[in-house]
DNA sequence: TCCCATCTCCTACGTCCGGTAGAAGTTCTA
DNA sequence: TAGAACTTCTACCGGACGTAGGAGATGGGA
């Protein structure tokens, strides 16, 4: 399985557009979002396709105007990096460690919220 | 400040063999530890200046042969990648607790530890 | 019914990054 | 002083991305 999460600027921007709104989203409702960038309608086309490709879309072709939907919530991909940066690690659990020093107070009681709610 | 952590495969390697290696490294003996790979000398002399640029390695020009040293741990590293990968989120707590769930019970645990000590 | 607006598909081009390495210049050292 | 060992510079290639045009299909209105 091809490790997918390799996203380009744009990529990302679209991503986040598609997150934004909600229920499925056309090629033309994405360029509105991205419409400060002033794309061609092609160029948002070629990104939607290879999100697609890279399982992070999925597109309906029932009607005309083909539909995007994101495969997984943000956060779902923010899981996978996350996941995928801690892949890098010899140690995972030294790692973790090292990680948890370094979020905000905030941040590790909802970690502390998070890993209590496992049990 | 170039967000710089973008890690090719060899580069990876290369970081990996610093890492294992104490002290200061040469390139003859990082080639070596990469000797698998039948590298030609040049090219882990070029990987470790592209290291070297990207921060992650500190060269020492003293000697004739340069010396390179890792700048930070492989759990540093680590560490900015996920905090990286969390940079992506929305919702940056609510991508944590995802991740929480992500996690194996040993990591939960470990997790926990740190959170503990963190006073 | 016919034409235009709208969509998709295919192809392409430029750039940047990373893997890979040779040529040339420099400096120890036997 | 000649050769080995080093560094530096330059380069080439493939793949990923940003960007987009042309061609072909198709639905809706005149």
């Amino acid at each position: 399985m091809h490790v997918v999460t390799r996203l380009g600027d744009l990529e990302r921007a679209t991503m986040q557009a598609v997150w934004l709104m909600p229920g499925p989203v056309t090629a033309r409702q994405v360029a509105a979002a991205l419409a400060d960038r002033a794309l061609a309608y092609t160029t948002v086309l070629t990104v939607l396709t290879r999100l697609e490709k890279k399982g992070l879309l999925a597109r309906d072709s029932a009607a005309r105007a083909h539909t995007y939907t994101a495969v997984g919530s943000r956060e779902d991909h923010v899981a996978v990096l996350l996941q995928q940066a801690l892949g890098q690690a010899d140690d995972r659990e030294a790692a973790l460690q090292h990680f948890a020093r370094s979020v905000s107070p905030a941040e590790a009681e909802a970690l502390r919220r998070a890993l209590d709610g496992l049990g």
